[in-house]
RNA sequence: AGGGGUAUAGCUCAGCUGGUAGAGCGACGGUCUCCAAAACCGUAGGUCGCGGGUUCGAGCCCUGCUGCCCCUG
């Protein structure tokens, strides 16, 4: 009885309801009640919020933001982009002017973006400010911040074009030949984009992966100098919320954003990889109905929620789990 | 009503001249230290519409029925 499964493994310290209110999101036209039993928060302490998406995680670091002070800070690897505001469930404008919001929509579409990038960018934040609130379903983000991240400079895109080449034509052997026995022993060798990955570390740096990881500096933010809080969100609550939600943003002018990027569009740019933006434009291209294309995208989207959910349930069991219907 | 076609995994479909079924997608589980809303790995689903018959043996042949599609009237 003592011992819980693993990912289960809440941790049971003082919950208490801190409070109680209603909170009306204008732009996704959601009504929300919101009430959390959560821990004693204390105001100065950083305050790390992850949960899959959908989970109502934003309104959560909102509602702390208001009652304690502090800035949210995003970490969500989409929601940087300028290009998907309604998309990619970023908080509204009214929203965003009732706390600081940082990270929010401030990469240009074509723009790369990373895990490297935006933990320079957090980096700054932590020590300047109010009390950082960092929400985002963002595994790896979340992971690189508490754990380390290697500091391995960026690809330059020569290097990436390279790549690209020599695993078109020669596919993943061609890269696995450059790797050193170490790096091979540390990487999915059937993943094209992890083994694409080393290779580029190799031979941009002159040195393997692993030896970088090897020298990964210590964590940005331990874990023990913040409240973290995991939003644990079961699939059969979860499901209905996602596909409700697509249905509000599309009502919400998720189609008006697509026709945006429709006459540059390119399918191979990361803010293209929003869930549902490339259903949008193929419907918008009168490939696919609306219908299909938003059946995609909660297909998609559920997808995605279950990836997070086993990201989070293996690495953050340190965290303190709060039950997604609790909020 | 007559003629033709079709009925195989949750969905879309493969299955050569008969030897007890496969794929893609979905579902489910997992991996992941720099494209992570990405990429990858694994697992489970089928009394082959129903009933007869031929055959050592039928998803595949014959036949009756039922459903759906097309054509003619």
């Amino acid at each position: 009885m003592s011992e819980k499964r693993p990912g289960f493994n809440r941790q049971t310290g003082p919950a208490r309801k801190i409070h109680e209110n209603a909170s009306n999101d204008s732009q996704n036209g959601i009504m929300c009640r919101v009430v959390i039993a959560i821990p004693d928060i204390s105001p100065d302490r950083p305050v790390l919020i992850a949960g899959p998406t959908a989970s109502g995680k934003s309104a959560l670091a909102l509602d702390l933001a208001r009652r304690q002070g502090g800035q949210i800070i995003n970490a969500d690897a989409i929601q940087v982009f300028a290009n998907w505001h309604v998309l990619s469930a970023r908080p509204s404008p009214p929203e965003e002017a009732q706390a600081p919001h940082r990270l929010y929509g401030h990469v240009a579409r074509d723009a790369d973006y990373s895990v490297g990038h935006w933990l320079r960018e957090v980096a700054p934040l932590l020590h300047n400010g109010p009390r950082p609130i960092i929400v985002g379903g963002t595994g790896l983000y979340f992971t690189a911040l508490t754990e380390g991240l290697a500091e391995i400079p960026p690809t330059p895109p020569d290097i990436r074009a390279e790549a690209d080449d020599r695993l078109a034509t020669d596919g993943l052997a061609g890269l696995l030949a450059d790797l050193d026995d170490a790096t091979c022993a540390r990487i999915d060798t059937q993943n094209p984009m992890r083994v694409q990955r080393a290779w580029e570390v190799q031979h941009a740096t002159g040195r393997s992966l692993a030896d970088w990881h090897a020298k990964t500096p210590p964590p940005v933010l331990p874990l023990a100098d913040c409240h973290a809080l995991v939003i644990d969100a079961p699939k059969d609550w979860l499901s209905p919320r996602i596909e409700r939600r697509f249905t509000q943003m599309v009502r919400h002018g998720a189609l008006d954003e697509a026709r945006a990027n429709l006459p540059d569009w390119d399918p191979a740019r990361l803010s293209s990889k929003a869930i549902g933006a490339a259903d949008l434009i193929a419907h918008l291209q009168g490939h696919i109905s609306l219908a299909e294309a938003q059946a995609n995208a909660v297909i998609a989207t559920r997808q995605y929620a279950k990836r997070q959910r086993t990201w989070f349930r293996a690495r953050m069991r340190d965290w303190h789990w709060l039950n997604a219907a609790d909020i």
